[in-house]
DNA sequence: ACCTGAACACCGTTCAAGT
DNA sequence: ACCTGAACACCGTTCAAGT
């Protein structure tokens, strides 16, 4: 009925190129950090991206299934650091930085993921496999491998998620003296394995 | 037009009752416990009451001044432990039970709370006096005292989030684990203060 | 003072129909 | 194969009207 439904008719289909998933997982994204999850509606990424937005629906079986495709593509993006020979405590902070970083860039996302975790919990990821390294090195036994990182990493994400939701509106002295606080108490914590 | 419509009419409101911010804010917890914050919706919490939806901006400025409410009385619900002449070591544990105790009596609404944290950081909440007392007997120096109660505040915040959204179902052999795993690495850390 | 119905501007999703 | 419009069953909230 608008002029804009009749331009779109005319073109056959929203400016010829037709609709990708990556389009739509991208600019989904994209809303998202800008406005929170709760700012992604199927009807206005539709308009974003010039479709109906029923057109969605044949790259994606819902909303719930795009929001975990983009869970999914963000997670793969953590950089995690390799092992450069440098003492495990000097490695557990780089993870901890690297891990930081990652959730600065997305950190609607970030919060949604881990308040979801349903979504996550794959043992497979890379995160895992560093930080298992990491925990051997610090004489960390293997019957402990497993609790210990999972302990660690909700240490970490807990820290993150303050720091995300924290100080208005964003003091980086602040948040790197808080960093470094915690990524004591962890070392210091974990010091008695490699003491005995 | 429906029968219900005509049965509340005819009781002029509602049954009789004058409706209540308690009794709303109380169903409403009720409908978050069921099933997540984002069961909760203004329409469904009325039929709940057996009222017209438009009743409750009466008592109510908004569902978000609604759930920050919600959010506040349950803040208040925490139960702290006392000063009982223990180490600092056991009140540590007891505070991180209590806490997770509370997490685990309303577990959305937690989540949500913790994700949402513009809606607490109230400096003045017992929880963080309680915190500072510990922390101060574990020797920490004061000018430390804000910043490490915040990293640990975070890591437990981080580790009940975990636990609530974990391992399914629920594992109460394997939660008491990784607590205790949890709780000696934050002791752990922290006995670098005394030992100096 | 408290409650209500109709209405507005939104949602996600289904389905039958178009090219 | 891919896209579309109309429709359905929901939302939060405003507003004028009722008691």
């Amino acid at each position: 009925m608008a002029d804009a439904t009749i331009r779109r008719m005319a073109v056959s289909a929203r400016r010829g190129t037709p609709l990708t998933l990556e389009e739509i997982s991208s600019t989904a994204l994209r809303l998202i950090d800008e406005g929170g999850v709760e700012a992604l509606s199927m009807r206005k990424l539709a308009a974003e991206l010039d479709v109906n937005p029923m057109s969605l629906y044949h790259h994606v079986a819902s909303k719930d299934a795009l929001i975990r495709l983009i869970c999914g593509t963000i997670q793969q993006r953590v950089h995690l650091p390799e092992d450069n020979g440098t003492p495990w405590q000097d490695q557990l902070r780089a993870l901890a930085v690297a891990y930081y970083r990652h959730a600065r860039s997305h950190p609607a996302m970030w919060t949604y993921l881990h308040a979801h975790r349903e979504v996550i919990e794959d043992r497979t990821l890379a995160i895992w496999a560093t930080l298992y390294r990491i925990l051997r090195m610090a004489g960390v036994p293997e019957p402990e491998l497993r609790r210990t990182s999972d302990v660690l990493h909700a240490f970490v994400t807990g820290l993150i998620t303050t720091e995300l939701h924290g100080h208005v509106p964003d003091d980086p002295e602040e948040t790197a003296h808080t960093f470094d606080t915690a990524v004591h108490l962890m070392i210091n914590g974990l010091a008695g394995y490699s003491a005995r």
